[in-house]
RNA sequence: GCGCCCGUAGCUCAGUCCGGAUAGAGCGUUAGCCUCCGGAGCUAAAGGUCGCGCGUUCGAAUCGCGCCGGGCGCACCA
């Protein structure tokens, strides 16, 4: 049998009061809104409805709901309908049955139809990953794990813009900057991570790039003419066939290797890495543009400004009115064509609306990246099957890629403009189904405390010092550009650095054979990756986050090493009973009519309630939400079992009950925690 | 200028979608708890004009309008 929801018992319940109240009162409710209430000290399930039947009957709403209570004809498991506070009618549940049935596996999600895709980290492989990168990444990665926890199929896609301005500077530094001027050479200082100047970098060619970027960034700052550099390496890399192209392509590839090895080891996977060199091989954008150029939506300016540019007609649609200049440039006057124009033709592609598609090769990622080795890539992310769109000969074996129902776009809220652009491209297709299936899931930034920026100089050097001006604001920006930001494999490896102290202070004067320092470094990483991906979590999604160094690696309190820590107490409470001869299992049977704590009540509530939460948090896109419950569910247990002693309790029937306390909630936590992607140490 | 987001305890944030019971956490502060399933834990205390004003309502942190402060966006960048 398995385990109940809470939806369950709402629904006949608030079929039961509406009939009452149209009975009593011959009021037809649309309606009857059933919460759970802050504390259930005050009932199970609450239902407002006095407060909203107060005014047409012109009388108090306690008045109401006693008649109501009395009237409610109570459907099965609800063990009582009293009145409290000044009207709701609260529901108490059957305490044991519920419990006894909470024993029984959590029912699977069913199948739902139509396949999900959604594109997730899109970093610009030129230079390493920062923690802004990650939040895009976990979010990402935890909108997965949601959806297919709610039984959605879905497919996770992590677009490499392979051809952009960003990876043309990188080149343009290599080759005019440190005489990196062929294919070769490129390659060997990728593989070394080290250029001609001797210039190296132990965490990778990743982290060269990181400061060869800003020094190219400079370097057009101070002697302007150099700018041309750029428009010639974007040229060289579109056209193809070239020693500029080829070095392009062989640090995108590098680069992109590392991100890949970044997320894997905290747990995140792709199944799709879409190139834009492939749009731009397979002439995605020219079916694009021949439709919208059809549709009439795009026209070419013959005058003002845009004079010679394609533009996307923009000015009758509501969502961009009262703009000074609504049209959006697809096409440039110079022939080129505009990041926007092909993410509508990527975005027709993946709602199989395009008429054409890519070819498919699998990717064997190294995962080694300089300050990754592949031993850190948890096995389910090294055994995930990666491919990717192929210049040329792809597998004809390769699965199906596209063809979505649904699509969510991860991307920063500064990019909600575009986005919008992107889905009423769509729609002018005629695609309005499309459109409005088209998700911009948008998030605030990563930004730095002028406090994290002084840790930071502190830390890794001068050049990370704030202007005076900068030093006022409340935060800044990182930049890729200007070099300043906290790179993602640095934090993690500070937070891991923190934890193996950790454990190592807390496993002081134990035997050092190498399975126990194996066991500790899986236990260190575990709370790393834990800390990490918690705290990039916690805040809702429209909530800059100030990264504070002081906060993100802390391991106390809200954090993710709180929620595993509970776990770990769980099992060892497991281990105490085996250890003593005492059942290890609940007995279902043991539960009905007992006298069930209102605080042991509280937590088999909230543990019932993981598909629920998941499902409102697809819904609003908020999933702090999911963070916020794992959090307040770990609590409740860490309370409950310095209240409730389980092994030294003498009373079965209360040990008993106890226990399946504690199983449910070990069972609940184990599946938040595969939600947030947060790994289980063995102990801590 | 127009648009979006943020403003809740000393600090960092939940709660706002869909109005309702005594506005909650964490950190920090103060005072406690390891002969009792490990203290990354637990107990308790102190700490609030929910940015301001007006309105709607029996009832507003929550809805509407107007302000104030901060951030972001409004490219032939992405």
């Amino acid at each position: 049998m398995n385990a109940p929801t809470l939806d369950a018992f709402r629904t006949p319940l608030a079929d039961a009061v509406r009939d009452a109240v149209r009975d009593l009162y011959g009021i037809a409710l649309d309606r009857v809104v059933l919460e759970r209430p802050p504390r259930v000290a005050l009932g199970d399930l609450a239902c407002p409805v006095a407060f909203d039947l107060a005014k047409p009957l012109k009388r108090a709403p306690r008045a109401i709901a006693e008649e109501l209570a009395r009237a409610v004809r109570r459907p099965p498991g609800i063990a009582e309908v009293k009145v409290e506070g000044g009207g709701y009618l609260n529901a108490r549940l059957e305490r044991g049955p519920f419990a006894a049935a909470l024993l029984g596996a959590p029912a699977p999600a069913p199948a739902r139809d139509g396949k999900i895709v959604v594109e997730h980290t899109n970093i610009n492989p030129n230079k390493a990953a920062h923690i802004g990168h990650l939040r895009n990444a976990v979010l990402g990665d935890v909108l997965v794990r949601s959806l297919r926890l709610l039984g959605h199929e879905v497919e996770v896609q992590n677009y490499l813009d392979d051809t952009g301005v960003q990876v043309a500077d990188v080149v343009a530094g290599l080759v005019h900057l440190e005489g990196v001027t062929t294919a070769d050479a490129a390659r060997r200082a990728i593989r070394e991570a080290r250029f001609p100047s001797g210039t190296s970098n132990p965490k990778g060619f990743a982290y060269l790039c990181w400061d060869l970027y800003a020094e190219v960034g400079k370097t057009y700052a101070a002697k302007p003419e150099t700018q041309a550099w750029r428009a010639e390496t974007l040229h060289a890399i579109e056209a193809g066939d070239s020693e500029t192209a080829r070095i392009a392509a062989a640090v995108s590839e590098a680069v992109s290797s590392a991100h890949l090895a970044t997320m894997g080891r905290l747990g995140i996977a792709y199944d799709l890495l879409p190139r834009e060199s492939d749009i731009l091989r397979k002439k995605f954008w020219s079916r694009a543009f021949e439709r919208l150029r059809d549709s009439g939506a795009m026209v070419l300016e013959t005058e003002g400004k845009q004079a010679g540019c394609w533009v996307l007609r923009l000015a009758g649609s509501e969502e961009f009115a009262g703009m000074e200049e609504p049209d959006k440039i697809l096409v440039r006057s110079n022939g080129t064509v505009t990041y926007t124009a092909k993410d509508i033709a990527y975005q027709l592609w993946k709602f199989g609306l395009l008429g054409a598609d890519f070819d498919y090769e699998r990717l064997a990622p190294d995962w080694s990246s300089g300050a990754v080795t592949p031993e850190e890539i948890p096995p389910a992310v090294r055994a995930h099957p990666v491919w990717r769109t192929a210049h040329e000969d792809g597998d004809p074996a390769s699965p199906s890629f596209g063809r979505a129902t649904r699509v969510y776009n991860v991307i920063d809220v500064r990019q909600a403009y575009p986005q919008k652009v992107v889905r009423e491209g769509l729609r002018v297709l005629g695609f309005a189904a499309e459109a409005d299936r088209s998700e911009h899931f948008s998030y605030e930034i990563v930004a730095l405390s002028p406090k994290a920026a002084r840790a930071l100089a502190e830390r890794f050097g001068e050049e990370y010092r704030l202007s005076p001006e900068d030093e006022k604001k409340p935060f800044v920006e990182m930049s890729g550009r200007k070099g300043l930001g906290v790179k993602a494999d640095d934090l993690y490896e500070i937070l891991l650095e923190r934890s193996r102290e950790e454990i190592a202070r807390r496993r002081e004067g134990e035997s050092e054979g190498a399975a126990a320092s194996q066991a500790a470094d899986r236990d260190a990483r575990a709370i790393a990756v834990g800390a990490l991906r918690y705290f990039l979590l916690k805040f809702g999604r429209n909530k800059v986050i100030a990264f504070d160094f002081d906060e993100a690696v802390s391991f106390e309190g809200d954090t993710g090493p709180y929620l595993q820590y509970s776990v770990v107490r769980a099992d060892n409470i497991f281990r105490k009973l085996a250890e003593r001869g005492l059942p290890v299992e609940p007995s279902p049977g043991g539960l009905a009519g007992a006298a069930w704590e209102d605080d042991l009540w509280s937590m088999l509530l909230d543990a019932a309630s993981t598909d629920e939460t998941a499902e409102r948090a697809i819904a609003s896109l908020e999933l702090s939400t999911l963070a916020r419950h794992a959090f307040t569910l770990a609590q409740a247990f860490n309370q409950f079992y310095h209240r409730h002693p389980i092994a030294a309790e003498p009373d079965a029937a209360v040990r008993n009950r106890r226990l399946a306390v504690a199983r449910i909630f070990r069972r609940e936590m184990a599946r938040l925690l595969e939600l947030l992607g947060i790994p289980e140490p063995g102990r801590m």
